[in-house]
DNA sequence: TTCAAAACGTTGGCACGGCCAACGTTGGTT
DNA sequence: AACCAACGTTGGCCGTGCCAACGTTTTGAA
């Protein structure tokens, strides 16, 4: 009676916020299985990276630079630091903050969750060519640009 | 002493998976507060278009049109039919199924929010030009093609 | 025809990212 | 000194997306 097409909501399909959020979907789902692997998170990595990159930083940096919540920073640096892969520290130049710092074994994991990332992308991107994942890199960059803006 | 750059977590912001994610995030943003507007959320709209569009269906069934779980239609559907917009009925031919239908006002809300989501793409896509939004929208729909191949 | 497998609706739960309000503490301004 | 801003922290909420389990009903194969 009824053989049920595969899953393509209607007019929605062609919409592009629905085909964002697909494929953004698709994406974090790759991510965060190849994440698991690492028994971390997206919000860890994100941190985890900063820090290696940047340098320690406050909490309330951190989050501002990896665009989470301080609330949920709280609960991401515990983890890490449970791990080692973190140190917190008190500020002694102002003591409202926290100083965090990646260990080594922090900034090994990052260079491990790095890579893990990379194979993420080319898995994702497999049927796009090299121009055509510039394009797209262009097309969104330009987009996210515009709706961040104060 | 730290002026606290934008929010860009480091390496990551040239990453396809983190701009498809912020993106989409942003599209989630703006679809969600048009919404709003009507109190319904994503999940009502895709049911209540995919009803409008395609007909009366089982819950089952919707789910795999829309790429909603089963256990999520429910809610959803509890939802609807709780305004008037969606009509639960036994299938006389099958009792294990519901027959969900559109009513009038359910038909006339699908048609109000798809006014509402053709708003947000524009404001979405506000920077491209149409020939850019088709290569995004090709881009977009060929990942997504290549990610839902059973 | 009988019996096992499958599909259905439903309940309840979990993960993840994102966001907000509130509090006590500490720092800077005026 | 008084006020306001920033900080870390707790605790909560939302929306989307899953999964497991149950009892009911249908289907298909022995």
């Amino acid at each position: 009676m009824d053989h049920a097409a595969p899953q393509s909501p209607a007019g929605l399909s062609t919409t592009p916020s629905w085909l964002l959020n697909q494929t953004a979907s698709h994406a974090t789902r790759l991510l965060s299985e190849g994440f698991a692997a690492h028994d971390l998170r997206g919000y860890h990595y994100r941190l985890l990276a900063t820090l290696a990159e940047q340098g320690p930083a406050s909490q309330a940096d951190l989050g501002r630079r990896c665009g989470i919540d301080r609330s949920d920073v709280v609960a991401a640096v515990n983890d890490l630091a449970g791990r080692g892969l973190v140190v917190r520290a008190p500020d002694p130049a102002d003591r409202r903050r926290n100083v965090i710092s990646a260990t080594g074994a922090g900034a090994d994991e990052a260079r491990r969750m790095g890579v893990t990332l990379d194979r993420v992308q080319d898995d994702l991107l497999t049927p796009l060519s090299t121009t055509e994942r510039e394009q797209l890199t262009h097309l969104l960059t330009r987009l996210l640009h515009h709706h961040s803006r104060p």
